[in-house]
DNA sequence: CATATATGTCAATATCACTGACATATATTG
DNA sequence: CAATATATGTCAGTGATATTGACATATATG
């Protein structure tokens, strides 16, 4: 029965099965975001800082306005991470070539390098779990994630799958 | 191949495969927590009210330190929220009968019937994501969150693993 | 030229968290 | 019993992150 119950060919999850799931998430996500944050407020940082360098060196080149959409705050939220991270040359930020109105987004070195030791947990974390989880756990994990996930295209975008 | 490349009997995930797990967990936890935030403003709340009236609605009879701990916030950030819920009637309190310092917090009639209210659009998510993704995935799921917390006490003292 | 878009900035406010200090009631221990 | 520890509560100050609203500038597009 393996803890869920079974009607015709569809499987009814319990309120228990789904609040496992929901503190499953809630549990994971608070002790994955914790440890960086040491490191970043030696620098006067925060979890908002983080974001915008993840996701800035993900995505090089990046629009201003498509990392709004993807970290989902205010462009005047965005802005005061955003002007620190400019005035520590974390981020560098290059007039567009073809519309000229924008601002790419780009990790500098510096920023490349403050960018592996502040997340070096939260890798670690993952790698150790995906190790120990093995690798089709980690495809439900995926699976499971990506279906929770408002608009799949956020994450296929970067990740090739278009 | 399936995305991650394979020396002796141990898999290596490539950098690009952690950063899609980190991602998958910030994009479907920013989703997870986003719709139940509109409720909760007509009522004067916010999510640490939210994450309150859950655990509390887990865990009948909590106190207030076991609550604390789960959270991982201080009292005093706990008591402002504390406060509002035990002034609107969600929580309970009352006096341990074994220790009469503790203060044993519990759901009123109003609490659960809020609690359902808020999180349904949660529960819908976790189920339409758990049917779609198969009793597998959804094996997998919890296995690497769980992993990734760390102190899996945290959930299966809950769940009646102990 | 008129309008829309991309970005930036100023101001006011709310939520959620923190540290530090101190108080009260109750339990535990020497 | 006296001393100490624990569970909880409260006051005060502060900081990080977010919001809404208003307005400005540069550039693109019709």
């Amino acid at each position: 029965m393996d803890g869920f119950s079974q009607t015709n060919d569809k499987i009814a999850y319990s309120n228990d099965d789904l609040r496992l799931g929901m503190e499953l998430l809630f549990y994971a996500y608070r002790d994955f975001i914790g440890p960086p944050d040491e490191i970043l407020r030696e620098h006067q940082f925060g979890r908002a800082h983080h974001r915008v360098i993840h996701f800035v060196g993900r995505n090089p080149g990046i629009t201003v306005s498509d990392l709004l959409s993807i970290l989902r705050i205010t462009k005047q939220s965005l802005s005061r991470v955003l002007s620190d991270l400019l005035r520590e040359g974390i981020v560098q930020q290059d007039q567009g070539t073809e519309d000229r109105r924008q601002r790419l987004l780009t990790l500098s070195d510096k920023g490349r390098a403050f960018e592996i030791q502040v997340s070096q947990s939260q890798r670690d974390k993952i790698a150790a779990s995906f190790a120990s989880a093995g690798p089709e756990a980690v495809e439900g994990f995926r699976k499971v994630l990506l279906g929770m996930i408002s608009d799949p295209a956020d994450v296929s975008k970067f990740f090739g799958k278009g």
